[in-house]
DNA sequence: AAGCAATCCCCCAAATTGGGGGATTTTTAT
DNA sequence: ATAAAAATCCCCCAATTTGGGGGATTGCTT
């Protein structure tokens, strides 16, 4: 199910910096360089052309970012695995960056050895990424654990944000159209809002859903 | 801004277990041992007395399983951090400890010094857990590639699930609200289905949103 | 005893929705 | 170059939804 090499390549605008990795990997036999690519454009025309199991991606790029290069890349392979090696360490950049595609993201400050450390834990299924961007991730999950709303109104935000009627929600709660209405009104005045769509928002921005 | 000593406590059944924990951090200076407990309710009322820095929580506890504990333990005390460990590595459990506001998720069958490196990991703001459940929660970000709609149409399913009308998404991206109903309805047509509720639930289920 | 949560009821007018018919222009792909 | 897909706009229409106003009851917790 698993190739004996794993074909790397980098998209990276510096020389320097590639040429390190170049040598680094040139010394594993796990891995085959299939090369650098300082323009997105010609290293998604390489992976168009060749199997490529791993790709190194820097963000700032010549023509086309990092993140939508990502993208493309997941389109015309979807299981090339994105590893992004950067010096941003934003978090915007970093969601991204996940949602485009990635599958790990590190910082060209890590150790040396990290980059291939970080090859290592891709082939092996992991996801390599600092554990401060590690603790961005996990948090992004977290919900806030004061929110004003009871669980049965949650429960109807949630609803109600799945794009449900007043009537779907009745019915999947097994109470009357009148008391999803209740509810709804208690959140709005809870909220302090008027409409579905700034409840929604709210809740979602303040992390109560 | 930070301790000198951290107070870590432990939610767990198994004595033995704990025990080995006990040994573990009384010999390391950074911690101190507030005590193991058996029954969630005795901890929680531990941390609503005392200042805890750590908790390592089981999840297959009487009366109370740690995900919901979890929960109270971050609604007494939310600048706890709650680190799940676990025989269990099932994906949804991972998720549900996230949610409910863990901070890192490890197994029991990891090197012993594992959990004292994950105490490690959390004072310093990091999320220790194994690379395999990083991959997971990082697979829960990515989108679906192959997706039918367009980049427009995804746009309106987007905000529509904001809760949003068509006269406010028309506004928004500066059309007309009967393109918006040209979007919608073709949004429909790609993903077979009838109503708002169901086109934001399919994509949402197959990852397009 | 007071407060909150959860349930249900009525009235009403404005807005929304989803379905049916189209059409045009621009962009993309072959 | 030509066809397909995407994005834009228009009309009609009936059923449903929405948000606001006014209530009320039951049960639980403090």
């Amino acid at each position: 199910m698993k190739n004996d090499t794993y074909h790397v390549i980098m998209i990276e605008d510096n020389e320097t910096f590639s040429l390190g990795i170049e040598n680094l990997l040139k010394h594993n036999p796990l891995f085959t360089w299939g090369g650098r690519f300082s323009n997105p454009k010609n290293g998604l025309a390489y992976i168009a052309k060749h199997k490529v199991d791993i790709v190194l991606m820097d963000i700032n790029l010549p023509e086309m970012n990092g993140i939508e290069a990502t993208g493309k890349v997941k389109s015309i392979s979807p299981e090339t695995d994105v590893v992004i090696v950067t010096i941003f360490e934003n978090s915007h950049k970093v969601f991204d960056a996940l949602c485009a595609g990635a599958s790990g993201y590190i910082t060209k400050n890590s150790p040396v050895g990290r980059i291939e450390q970080s090859l290592m834990e891709i082939i092996q299924g992991g996801s390599p990424m600092s554990s401060h961007i590690a603790r961005m991730v996990v948090d992004s999950f977290q919900m806030n654990h004061s929110s004003p709303l009871s669980e049965r109104e949650t429960t109807v935000l949630k609803s109600l944000s799945d794009g449900k009627t007043y009537s779907m929600i009745a019915d999947e709660l097994f109470i009357s159209k009148e008391t999803v209405k209740s509810h709804i009104k208690q959140i709005y005045s809870k909220l302090e809002v008027h409409s579905k769509s700034e409840a929604i928002a709210k809740a979602k921005d303040k992390k109560y859903l």
